[in-house]
RNA sequence: GCCGGUGUAGCUCAGAGGCAGAGCGAGGGUCUCAUAAUCCCUAGGUCGGCGGUUCGAUUCCGCCCGCCGGCACCA
């Protein structure tokens, strides 16, 4: 067993681990060090954000060790070929799903698939950034083994954390996305509550980095820049239109200084725009389209339609400063619909447009898209502004009655940690297995002797976070053990203490460091330890059963 | 412990060897087409600390401190 070391006890479910030992297949991981180091070198952008490569790469020159791809033990799995006791295991099954998803292996000419043909290298995989070590390191292995096409670029994506804290199930500080959306849907009376989530994290957070969430930003950013800039742009340029023009989007022409300046500022903002999404950048992106929002805004102001509507002498430029803002609307729409498809629909049918922002490719967006002469609707708001106490209250009661325990269905998501769900499977082998905890007998647990010790030194291994080496009393001698709980407890506030001890486990060198015995404690969601103690007095030695 | 990153206005962050910037929030003003929205003005912040290079550093180098991440370690 080369594999990653078991913990004590399951850290999902917390059931006691048990060591086996089973005969296993492995991957010869170790012969494509260099190989993997090269790739990382000659394409830089093959890993993403590039200090993901430098992790990644640190990783594969700190030596790569052979990796167990197969189990006896299990049965479901996908069966070896030619040794039918074996099935595959997790990464190497998981990562292989890419390929078989889209038709490899699937017939004797493996590469005939259609969909392969088509889909295979792919552009990107995107996944979370705790499995990162898979995708950059085994997965291209097993390529470079296979003789395949290496997908083209791995990108990791970050964490979103709850109030700067990592979003935990057992801390219930977890964000789910249901109640923000009906909250706002229903004090908006509107379906804004899905766009404004998603253009909140898209703005909020720079992709790949790990994210905060709070609902106080959450309503900010929709009160100032859905509602009172994007919004309200929407509503005083239809509005125009319809006052001025009875409702018909009037003649562009003829374009003086202001509208060409407009033109080109929109035109740049769409190449930067685009520019943003392709490095997923996608903040970037949206600040970008902001920044045009802002300027229509500005441009209103600077020439003031509504007095050229009451002049004479300047109503002849009240058509093509109405149409310039109604087309940047338009630009707008189409940019933000992967953002926004439900607002950015609506902009598209309040300007009188047909077919949707989505149909209109960003590839192909220029401007002038919008003809003159075309019916526009006003309708309610794009997004109403929202009271944030009231919205902030309103999310949190909804949250509240989600937990409820009348309702235990609420909670969902496994992956409860990192909050954009991971793309691929790891999760898969020990979320499969949680639903009958595995019974063990009286004797079982019997073969387990646990006794009451008492410290009587400690001092932190030098050079690590967590060791600790103690010398116990357990009545019948002293023992050594090092423990992990160096980042819970100093030396002093351990010496003294009575403490349960497994006194009849194998003896293992930590860091070099014998340790004969093991120091029972509950690990809190953080990993932090918390020792194993007891309200009344026991004497030292005493068993445990 | 090793490796990497980071520390800039109340908040979130840009930035670059030579007058410190944006957005939000806050204060003041303006317009009235619009969702009490827009637009304009206002932030005097030791650019983490200490040294060094330089005519000049917040921007380059070194050390230190704080925070974040990766690896080792968690029997």
């Amino acid at each position: 067993m080369s594999d990653s070391p078991e913990p004590a006890n399951c850290p999902l479910c917390g059931r006691p681990a048990e060591l086996i030992s089973e005969e296993n297949y492995f991957f010869r991981l170790s012969a494509y060090q260099d190989k993997l180091l090269a790739l990382y070198r000659e394409q830089p952008s093959f890993v993403q954000p590039d200090f993901r490569l430098n992790e990644v790469r640190s990783f594969v020159e700190a030596g790569l060790k052979d990796v167990s791809i197969s189990r006896k033990s299990i049965k479901w799995g996908i069966p070896w070929p030619d040794d039918p006791e074996h099935v595959f295991y997790v990464w190497y099954d998981a990562l292989t799903s890419y390929m078989s998803g889209i038709g490899y292996g699937q017939s004797e000419d493996d590469e005939a698939s259609p969909d392969f043909k088509k889909f295979w290298p792919a552009d990107v995989h995107m996944i979370g950034k705790e499995i990162i070590r898979f995708h950059a390191v085994y997965w291209p292995a097993f390529l470079m083994a296979a003789e395949l096409p290496l997908p083209k670029k791995i990108f990791a994506h970050g964490w979103l954390l709850f109030e700067q804290e990592k979003m935990s199930k057992s801390k219930g500080n977890i964000a789910y996305a249901e109640p923000i959306v009906k909250s706002l849907d229903e004090l908006a009376g509107a379906k804004v509550g899905n766009d404004a989530l998603r253009y909140y994290l898209l703005r909020d957070v720079v992709f790949g980095q790990d994210g905060n969430f709070s609902r106080e930003a959450l309503i900010t950013r929709y009160n100032s820049d859905l509602a009172n800039d994007l919004g309200n742009l929407a509503s005083r340029t239809v509005a125009m239109i319809g006052r001025y023009f009875d409702g018909v989007v009037p003649e562009a022409s003829p374009v003086e200084q202001p509208e060409a300046d407009l033109e080109i500022f929109a035109s740049d903002t769409i190449l930067t725009f685009r520019e943003g999404f392709d490095q997923f950048s996608f903040s970037r992106a949206i600040e970008a389209a902001w920044g045009l929002v802002s300027r229509v805004n500005q441009y209103l102001v600077e020439t003031q339609p509504w007095a050229m509507a009451e002049d004479p002498a300047r109503r002849g430029r009240l058509g093509p400063v109405l149409y310039a803002s109604a087309e940047c609307l338009r630009v707008l729409a189409v940019l933000l619909a992967p953002v926004m498809p439900e607002a950015a629909g609506k902009i598209w049918r309040q300007l009188g447009l047909e077919g949707s922002p989505e149909s209109a490719r960003i590839d192909n967006l220029k401007w002038g898209g919008l003809k003159p002469g075309t019916r526009i609707t006003r309708s309610e708001a794009v997004f109403p502004r929202l009271d944030k106490k009231e919205a902030i209250e309103r999310i949190e009661a909804m949250e509240n009655e989600i937990r409820q325990p009348s309702t235990p269905a609420a909670p969902k998501a496994e992956p409860a940690a990192q909050a954009p769900a991971s793309a691929a499977a790891p999760a898969a082998a020990p979320a499969a297995a949680p639903a009958a905890p595995a019974r063990i007998s009286i004797e079982d647990f019997a073969k387990v002797e646990l006794r009451v010790g008492e410290v009587k030194s400690a001092e932190r291994v030098a050079g690590t976070d967590r060791l600790m080496k103690l010398i116990v009393d357990i009545g019948t001698e002293q023992r050594q053990l090092v423990a992990g709980i160096a980042l819970s407890y100093t030396p002093e506030q351990v010496v003294g203490r009575k403490v349960v001890i497994v006194v009849n486990l194998e003896p293992r060198k930590l860091r070099g460091v014998e340790s004969d015995g093991m120091v029972v404690a509950a690990t809190r969601p953080d990993g932090s330890p918390v020792l194993c103690t007891f309200v009344e007095d026991v004497p030292v030695g005493a068993r445990l059963k």
